[in-house]
DNA sequence: GAGGAGATCGTCT
DNA sequence: GACGATCTCCTCT
């Protein structure tokens, strides 16, 4: 499957965060486990910016945590949030500049029986993988997505997106977005005014 | 359906 | 020692 796909690559992710987190909607994330392939078609995402982002986690500089963020671009950042939740990020722009895009939420397209497992949400019927009512809850918010497709720091934190063999990777299976709407980005306080919050109109899957 | 609060812990001050 | 790029459950309407 996805035989006409390919993976971005590296120069996809070297530019600005919010051109970045444009093209992203409607590209596929993909997982690969021992159960299985995943798939997912990214419906949102947020740009967080190297310089002048007051909400961006490398705002205050370089630390071990965000220290993905100011190295090459294609790697996935990953953080642990209010002691519950993984929130997964690719870095952007080149080596030694800082800034990522945040996923937000992402359309189950393969794998939902495993996926639904992993979000401890039970399948009623065979009907259900087909309803937009279930598959909201697999993957709709940060912390959703994150756990449906497994990804935590101890295992993804540094991955590279962009490798052909990764595990974890993006691919342009060619579909075309039709509308991108923008707004403010959701649950940050500061520098909560900018636009910088992007995802596809019209979709049932993006969050909130 | 909307709104509020608790969960729970890594990271930085 | 405080707080956070969230989610879920519970209560009230």
């Amino acid at each position: 499957m996805f035989a006409s796909s390919t993976t971005l690559r590296p120069v996809f992710f070297n530019r600005d965060p919010r051109q970045v987190a444009r093209a992203l909607l409607g590209k596929l994330l993909i997982r690969k486990t021992r159960g299985g392939m995943l798939a997912g078609r990214i419906v949102e995402t947020e740009a967080y910016l190297a310089q002048g982002d007051a909400a961006a986690h490398a705002a205050a500089g370089k630390t071990a945590r965000n220290a993905v963020l100011f190295g090459p671009p294609g790697r996935v950042y990953v953080y642990f949030i209010y002691g519950n939740h993984y929130c997964l990020n690719v870095s952007c722009l080149p080596d030694g500049i800082a800034g990522g895009v945040l996923f937000r939420a992402l359309e189950p397209v393969m794998g939902i029986a495993q996926m639904a497992k992993a979000r401890d949400i039970e399948v009623e019927d065979e009907t259900d993988l087909a309803k937009i009512s279930f598959l909201k809850k697999i993957s709709s918010g940060p912390g959703r997505l994150s756990e449906a497709l497994g990804i935590t720091r101890a295992r993804d934190n540094g991955k590279n997106l962009t490798s052909p063999r990764s595990d974890l990777r993006i691919v342009d299976d060619g579909y075309r977005v039709r509308r991108v709407m923008v707004t403010p980005r959701i649950g940050i306080v500061k520098a909560a005014e900018h636009p910088l919050r992007y995802f596809i109109a019209g979709s049932p899957f993006v969050s909130a």
